[in-house]
RNA sequence: GGAGAAAUGGCAGAGUGGUCGAAUGCGGCAGUCUUGAAAACUGUUGAGGGUCACACCUCCGGGGGUUCGAAUCCCUCUUUCUCCGCCA
C-alpha cells in the first residue's frame, strides 16, 4: 500500500510510473486525494468538539470537588450536545476512513525505474542465461512420463485422495523432494539466512499484511470455520512474522529461510502447460525473506539473485533471468526477477523462483518500521524470493538428467538423496 | 470441552471513576566524570493523527455499553496462565 503521504507529494510522478503497469491511476488518485482531505476536515471537527467537551468534562469534576452541584449540572447540559455532534462526526468520519482505505488497497506498487513497460509476459526482459541445454537423448520423455515409469510421483493416486493437482510422491521420488528441500534450506542457512518453522495456516490480518487480501481473495484456500487461510506461499507467515514491529536500524539485516508447503486454488488454464509438475494445488518450496533498510534494499536483491544462480549452477540446471515488465509485475512488487529453467524435454522455460523487492508496500500495510539515527520511524523494505520452487526444479531434474537406463541425481544432492539415479 | 485467574509503555510492575499517556524499577539514548571504559550522577525516552510550528485529538488485548468524565464499572470476543477432561 502506498502511503498517503506520497500520494499527496508525487501523485504526477505515482501516475507516471503506474502507466508501466499499463493503470491510468488519475482518477482513483484523484478520488483518493479528494476523500483524504474530506477526512481530514472532518477528524478537525471531530477533534475541536472532542476538546470542548473534554474541557467541560474537567471543569465539571473541579465544581463537584469544590460542591458547586449546580453549577455543575448546568454544564453537564452542555455537553449533551456536544455528544450527539461528536457521534455524527465520528460515523461521517469511520466510513470515510474506509472508503479511502478500500481505495488505497487498490493501487498496486510503483515499479521500479528499472522496470520495462510492457503488457505481457512477452515483454519480460531477459538479462542473464547460463548453462548447458543437455543433448536430448533418444526418446526423451517428460517428466509426467517419467515419474510413471520409474514409479516415483503418482498424480492418479493423488486425484482420489484429493483431487487433480495434488500429487503422491513416492519412494525415490518422495526421498529426493526431500533431498531438495534440505539442500535448499542448508545453501540458504550458509548464505546467513536463519532457517524458521512457522504456521501453513494465517489469519486474516496476516493476509493483509503481505497484499494477498484484498486483491487475490479467491488464489487462497480458505477455511470458513475458522477463518484462516492456508499461505500460498511461505512470503505470508514469515513476513508477518514482523507486522506492528518497531526494529532498530542494528537489526538489520534480517534473513529467514523457511520451507513450506504452499496451496494455490489458481482455476487455471488446462493443457501441456500445467500437466505434471508444472502446476498443482500444493507444492513444496523453500522461501528467503528479507528486512532491509531502505538505502540497502537494492544491494539486498543483488545478492539473492546471485545466491540463487549460484544454487542453479551447483544443480548444472539451464536458467535464465527475466526482469519482469510492468505488466506481468505482482501487484505488491517495485522490482521482481524471475528465474526459469529450461526443460529440455519439454522445450520450454519453468518458472522455478521469482525474487522481488516490495520496497516500502507491505511495510505500510504490515506496519514494519524502524528507528533511524534521529529516532524517527519509518518504513522499513522487504523482499522475498523461491530458493526453490520445488515441483519445476524436480521436472527439470529429471527431464534433463534422464539417460536410457534412468535418472541421475545431480552430484551435490547425492548425500541428501543417498543414491546416485533412479531406474 | 468444563472451572477459575489474568491481559497496562522495550521488559518488569503500580494504578479500581476526574488534574493519568499513565508511578516506580530495569533497559535505551544524551550529558557530567574518566586517557578510554565501567560505576555513579543529571537529563531524556511509547505509537498514530493533526499543524509551518504550536495547540489539539486518539490509543492501557479487540469490539460495544454506562457516565458530564473510564486504564479503572458493565457486556462480549480473543489470547495467556492454573486445575480437570480429551488427545498426536
Amino acid at each position: 500500500m502506498l502511503q498517503l503521504q506520497v500520494i499527496r507529494d508525487h501523485k504526477e510522478q505515482i501516475i507516471t510510473a503506474l502507466k508501466k503497469r499499463n493503470i491510468d491511476a488519475l482518477p482513483l488518485l484523484e478520488n483518493i486525494l479528494d476523500l483524504d482531505e474530506n477526512r481530514r476536515s472532518l477528524q478537525a471537527k471531530l477533534d475541536n468538539t472532542l476538546a470542548e467537551s473534554n474541557k467541560l468534562s474537567k471543569e465539571i469534576g473541579m465544581l463537584f470537588k469544590s460542591g458547586k452541584a449546580q453549577e455543575a449540572n448546568v454544564l453537564k447540559e452542555k455537553t449533551g450536545v456536544l455528544k450527539e455532534e461528536s457521534k455524527t462526526l465520528n460515523e461521517a468520519l469511520s466510513s470515510k476512513a474506509e472508503e479511502l482505505q478500500a481505495l488505497l488497497y487498490q493501487i498496486p506498487n510503483i515499479p521500479h525505474e528499472s522496470v520495462p513497460a510492457g503488457s505481457s509476459e512477452e515483454d519480460n526482459e531477459e538479462i542473464f542465461k547460463e548453462g548447458e541445454v543437455p543433448a536430448l537423448v533418444e526418446n526423451a520423455l517428460p517428466h509426467w512420463e517419467l515419474a510413471k515409469k520409474y514409479d516415483i510421483i503418482d498424480f492418479e493416486l493423488g486425484v482420489k485422495i484429493a483431487g487433480a493437482g495434488f500429487p503422491v510422491y513416492k519412494g525415490k521420488g518422495a526421498r529426493l523432494q526431500r533431498a531438495l528441500i534440505s539442500y535448499f534450506l542448508d545453501k540458504n542457512t550458509e548464505a546467513g539466512y536463519t532457517e524458521m518453522q512457522v504456521p501453513h495456516l494465517v489469519n486474516e490480518a496476516s493476509g493483509y499484511g503481505t497484499g494477498q487480501l484484498p486483491d487475490k481473495e479467491g488464489q487462497m484456500y480458505h477455511v470458513g470455520a475458522d477463518d484462516l487461510y492456508l499461505i500460498p506461499t511461505a512470503e505470508v507467515p514469515v513476513t508477518n512474522i514482523f507486522r506492528d514491529e518497531i526494529l532498530n536500524e542494528k537489526d538489520f539485516p534480517i534473513r529467514y529461510t523457511a520451507y513450506t508447503p504452499c496451496f494455490r486454488r489458481e482455476a487455471g488454464s488446462y493443457g501441456a502447460h500445467v500437466r505434471g509438475l508444472n502446476r498443482l494445488h500444493q507444492f513444496d518450496k523453500v522461501e528467503i525473506v528479507r528486512v532491509e533498510h531502505p538505502e540497502k534494499s537494492y544491494q539486498a536483491l543483488d545478492g539473492m539473485v546471485e545466491h540463487i544462480k549460484n544454487i542453479l549452477r551447483e544443480l548444472k540446471l539451464p536458467y535464465r533471468i527475466l526482469r519482469l515488465c510492468g505488466g506481468d509485475l505482482g501487484f505488491t512488487s517495485a522490482l521482481t526477477f524471475d528465474f526459469e529453467v529450461f526443460s529440455t524435454a519439454q522445450d520450454r522455460w519453468l518458472e522455478i523462483s521469482s525474487v522481488s523487492n516490495f520496497e516500502t508496500y507491505q511495510a505500510n500495510r504490515l506496519k514494519l518500521r524502524y528507528k533511524d539515527e534521529n529516532g524517527k520511524s519509518q518504513l522499513a523494505h522487504t523482499l522475498n524470493g523461491s530458493s526453490l520452487a520445488l515441483p519445476r526444479v524436480l521436472a527439470a531434474i529429471l527431464e534433463n538428467y534422464q539417460t536410457e537406463d534412468g535418472i541421475e541425481i545431480p552430484e551435490v544432492l547425492r548425500p541428501y538423496t543417498g543414491f546416485d539415479s533412479i531406474s
